[in-house]
DNA sequence: GGACAACCGGAGTCGTCAGTCCGTATCGTT
DNA sequence: AACGATACGGACTGACGACTCCGGTTGTCC
């Protein structure tokens, strides 16, 4: 598709390159995307000339973050779904979306309050899931496991959704448990 | 509780609170919480002072708007509520609220982001949400129409999740549907 | 071990936005 | 109609945050 790597970076770069999207992952899911990028850049022990040499823009570290997350959420879901009888592979894939996705759709949101379309790596990664999902969906459905009137956009819908019930009802397992039994109860067919 | 209203307001400040209020409501919904103050000023066709003689804050004119909101959603809830059989009435609220719930969560979250402690009038009016979500709740478990291991916090989480589903859904009503039948079968006891 | 490119740090720039201040206009009352 | 109280508008201020720039440092290759 588009140019492979550049030219292999100096070796302080790459681990300098690598902390920040480590910090910025942690920082960005646990306190919100408003924190300064200056701050990222301390918590990384570099300067923030630095990250901005890396990441050209807020925005592209935001996005560099979320594909990374993407592409081992995909990574997972394959795994997965590969070793797995369909119903199975479904309702344990929503889980693992559900579950990995902490603070995700804050990311989400404030990207795509930037415009969109400029997100060309964060859409490619996004097919990838969603191509997933379909196929998920399509085996679940075709094995009785799921209500067939349901589309891929209600299903991304529900897994946004769910993420969010998940994250207003802190980490008490049990309840999650309860959330989860109901979402599944739901996907049911009649 | 506290002191009621200070003393009338003058004719022109009465209107020029009430068009902020709208305008606010407006545009908060339709564009998100960072457009800025100034912009909500200029469409109410007042100035910034204005607008900050009438809430000394932005946090505070979001307050404002949520409240307005949740009280509106409250009164609708009761009126439903008491002229229903508790399942009817449980779900038929699920969705009103659901429904009236556009773009809010977004402001739930820039308000939590801000210290939580200062909203009193905001708390306030959410207990009153809380307390008929929680006999609503309580009806229709005794009336057998919701499974009785759900709690409120599980309840609360679930609309906020399944508000996010819908506006990531769009407008499309047959699929928005499709959602309520999927979270409301289950709800509904095994 | 020396030379050059690649990379770093962080002070400084620029734009934006919440909130203030005060001279002016409007309301309401006698 | 005239006067005091109340409210208005919008230029101005201060803080903050994204991004730039360049003198200095470090890795890499011969």
């Amino acid at each position: 598709m588009s140019g492979a790597q550049e030219r292999p970076l100096r070796a302080d770069a790459a681990r300098n390159r690598a902390r920040l999207l480590d910090v910025a992952t942690q920082v960005f899911t646990t306190r919100g995307v408003g924190v300064p990028t200056e701050e990222i850049a301390r918590s990384a022990g570099v300067g923030v000339g630095t990250l901005f040499r890396h990441f050209p823009t807020k925005e592209a570290l935001l996005e560099a973050v979320m594909v990374r997350r993407l592409e081992a959420i995909a990574a997972q879901t394959a795994r997965l779904a590969a070793e797995s009888e369909p119903a199975e592979a479904f309702f344990g894939c929503f889980r693992l979306v559900i579950d990995q996705s902490e603070g995700k759709n804050e990311f989400a949101q404030a990207l795509a309050a930037a415009g969109v379309d400029a997100h060309a790596a964060l859409q490619e990664s996004s097919k990838v899931i969603q191509a997933q999902l379909a196929e998920l969906l399509a085996g679940a459905q075709q094995a009785g496991a799921v209500r067939s009137e349901l589309g891929l956009p209600e299903l991304i819908a529900l897994l946004v959704g769910t993420s969010t019930t998940m994250e207003y009802l802190g980490a008490d397992p049990a309840a999650r448990q309860r959330i989860f039994e109901v979402v599944f109860d739901g996907l049911r067919p009649r």
